[in-house]
RNA sequence: GCCGAUGUAGCUCAGGGGUAGAGCACUUCCAUGGUAAGGAAGGGGUCAAGGGUUCAAAUCCCUUCAUUGGCUCCA
């Protein structure tokens, strides 16, 4: 007998050679239905391999991310299966489970593959699935290996197979499609019930692009035919909420071919969004100790040489600007912090003026390769909410901690309530890439996951994921429809001071090197508002709106009360504007709906008469007729809501 | 940057070798209407830009630009 340790605490014996399909039977027959692979001694595998050891289990059903990734790596498979049923001389490449989804690379030789075809293969992989096929697994000596590819004539796997070792190769079947896999898979193909494919697209074979381009192949699949059109439903809400759609039907940012592309421009009531939410934070920075400061566009070459940009990203960097007399170069901005450096280092500065917190809402400019643009999320020109704090070492850990609460408060404040930090640290394998001693590294790597540690934050660690002049944490914020944005950042920078050669003249009449924290609560303006779009779906917050209600005279006739409420309530801190168009009042609630005005306010003989407003809410509908200082505080309670 | 797709009116899109179409938006007129589109008339396009083929190009070919799905990249 064996002892097998499960998640709740529990310990079960079984037979030797128990499997975890076997322990899920035990436990439920419906259990046993769902599992899809197994954690067994922290090792994912099949749910089928014996356990002949004492161990610790995890089953997977399809509500752990690592279920859902086994069914859908195993979905590849049967997408592969189905391939090389339909078409001759399929060549795979590689075909892995992803965030939503899987996808496969192939080579279909001289064929080309469009997404017509997509039906013809997902009814394909149905059949096959219906087939509940086992999903074998096989060890097997490399030589053996060689020999099945070489007869099938698959050469990548031929060259997957070369950096493989002996002893450590396996083979996975089901049905008659056999390929090379190390696992794990489900169970069976019966139970993928529901199969998109989703699009079609080229992949150089192993990203190079001096390589053979391969199509790939991406879908997506379910237990359930039910949760396959649930998934629909979501995509096509992620469609409405696209911020380059809403962008331009709330005409809150354009772009211009003229301007050129990557360079957003903003409009009126982008503008009035954007700069609420710039003033929101502006006023916590100074509650929380910030100098606000403006700096140039541009700096010189030597500027960037001096903080190391220039080496590390000069060559794919817009280039220098010269003066047509003297010859100077000069780099459009791509960072604040040396322009922030010269400001600190502009006199002496003694311990007591520390921490000393420089922000700045900084337009920056980067080179993106054309091909990398998209909406207001990856752009050439952004404005960040930049600052950069420079304190004592000992100061470190308090301003981090200072700002995690500023971050988690401006997140919150915007109706994120999801959000996890990513702490990227240095590759320890590549230290080449990085700049600064591996004493400064370690000193603001401790500090970062210290502070976490300390409030208690959800956090995941990726290393090589570092900037290379310091350890980072990035907030991982998840929107309204479950998907994952990283928005605001905090980095530990050492390595800045000591390029810049800035100084404090300590308590001991000594002079000691400050450290310098860079951060930016929101990340880019541009980049967080089209994440807050696609977030609350076009319904900003109502602190927010460029345009908080409609009022909606019914006839022309109440024109004029309409604009005397107007200026009451722009008394009263309340803006909006007045719908006189020559229309009907079911024509201008249509309007002010599909244009997201949170409040409607319609007046007509009677609310003229009374000296009220009939209120309407976007997306609910009537509320009554109300008063003006019944409506402000009507009003006031709906900002609090968000 | 690379591979694929796309580019026709302000917007969404149809058309397609023989001098441009719809709906919405816009303008004017009629209607003064009570909670999601009142009616009529009208204006508006070098069919992304440049070049080529052709008697003739918005349509076919090439180049460029832009958008887009991926790949690679992101201080």
């Amino acid at each position: 007998m064996i002892n097998i340790s499960l998640p709740d605490g529990s310990v079960r014996q079984y037979e030797k050679g128990v499997s975890a399909l076997d322990i899920a039977k035990s436990i439920s027959e419906g259990l046993a239905r769902n599992v899809l692979s197994a954690k067994v001694n922290g090792t994912i595998q099949d749910a089928n391999i014996p356990i002949n050891n004492d161990a610790s289990l995890q089953l997977f059903t399809w509500n752990d991310v690592d279920g859902k990734k086994t069914f859908w790596h195993s979905s590849a498979h049967l997408l592969a299966e189905a391939l090389e049923a339909l078409y001759d001389n399929v060549k795979f490449g590689i075909g892995p489970a992803i965030e939503n989804g899987f996808y496969y690379d192939v080579d279909l030789g001289e064929k080309t593959l469009s997404s017509e075809e997509f039906p013809k293969i997902e009814a394909k992989m149905l059949e096959l699935a219906r087939n509940k096929n086992e999903y074998i697994r096989k060890e097997i000596s490399k030589e053996e290996a060689i020999a099945f590819f070489k007869e099938k004539g698959d050469e990548y796997k031929l060259e997957l197979l070369e950096e493989l070792e002996d002893g450590n190769i396996t083979f996975y079947q089901q049905g008659d499609f056999v390929d090379l896999c190390k696992g794990p898979h489900i169970p069976n193909t019966g139970s993928i019930k529901a199969i998109k494919l989703m699009s079609l697209a080229g992949a150089y074979w192993r990203g190079d692009e001096n390589r053979k381009q391969l199509t790939r192949i991406y879908g997506v699949s379910f237990p359930k035919a039910k949760e396959l059109k649930e998934y629909l439903v979501l995509l096509e809400e992620a469609k409405k909420r696209d911020h380059r759609k809403l962008g331009q039907e709330l005409e809150l940012f354009m772009f211009s071919e003229r301007v050129g592309s990557g360079l957003p421009i903003w409009l009126p009531k982008g503008t009035a969004l954007r700069t609420r939410l710039e003033n929101f934070l502006k006023d916590e920075q100074v509650k929380r100790g910030y100098t606000p400061v403006i700096t140039p566009h541009i700096g010189k070459k030597e500027l960037y040489e001096t903080s190391g940009h220039w080496q590390k990203y000069g060559e794919d960097s817009f280039q220098p600007i010269n003066t047509p007399k003297e010859g100077e170069l000069f780099l459009l901005k791509p960072m604040n912090c040396p322009h922030h450096c010269e400001i600190y280092g502009h006199k002496p500065r003694s311990y007591k003026e520390l921490p000393l917190r420089i922000a700045e809402f900084g337009t920056v400019y980067r080179y993106e390769q054309s091909g990398e643009l998209h909406g207001l999320t990856r752009v050439r020109c952004f404005t960040q909410d930049d600052a950069h704090l420079f304190c004592m070492p000992d100061q470190l850990k308090e301003e981090f901690l200072g700002v995690l609460d500023l971050t988690t408060f401006v997140l919150k404040k915007l109706g994120f309530d999801n959000f996890t930090a990513q702490i990227s640290l240095r590759d320890p394998g590549n230290k080449d890439k990085y700049i600064g001693s591996d004493e400064l590294w370690e000193k603001a790597e401790n500090a970062i996951i210290e502070a976490t540690q300390e409030v208690g934050m959800e956090t995941v660690t990726e290393l090589g994921e570092a900037a290379f002049y310091g350890p980072k944490l990035d907030f991982m914020v998840k929107d309204a429809l479950g998907r994952s944005w990283q928005l605001g950042t905090i980095q530990v920078d050492y390595t800045l001071p000591e390029r810049f050669n800035l100084e404090y003249i300590g308590a001991d009449n000594q002079a000691h090197r400050p450290v310098m924290i860079h951060r930016a609560p929101f990340g880019s303006m541009e980049r967080f508002i089209g994440v807050l779009t696609e977030h609350c779906g076009g319904k900003f917050p109502l602190w927010l709106q460029p345009e908080q209600y409609a009022l909606l005279p019914i006839s022309d006739k109440f024109n004029d009360y309409a604009n005397d409420v107007k200026n009451q309530l722009a008394a009263l801190d309340i803006r909006g504007f007045v719908d006189d168009r020559n229309e009907k009042i079911g024509r201008k609630i249509r309007d002010a709906e599909v244009n997201k005005v949170p409040i409607m306010l319609i007046v007509g003989e009677k609310e003229a008469a009374e000296g009220k407003v009939a209120v309407r809410k976007q997306g609910e509908g009537d509320v009554g007729a109300m008063g003006i200082d019944e409506f402000k505080s009507y009003f006031n309670q709906l900002l609090d809501e968000i």
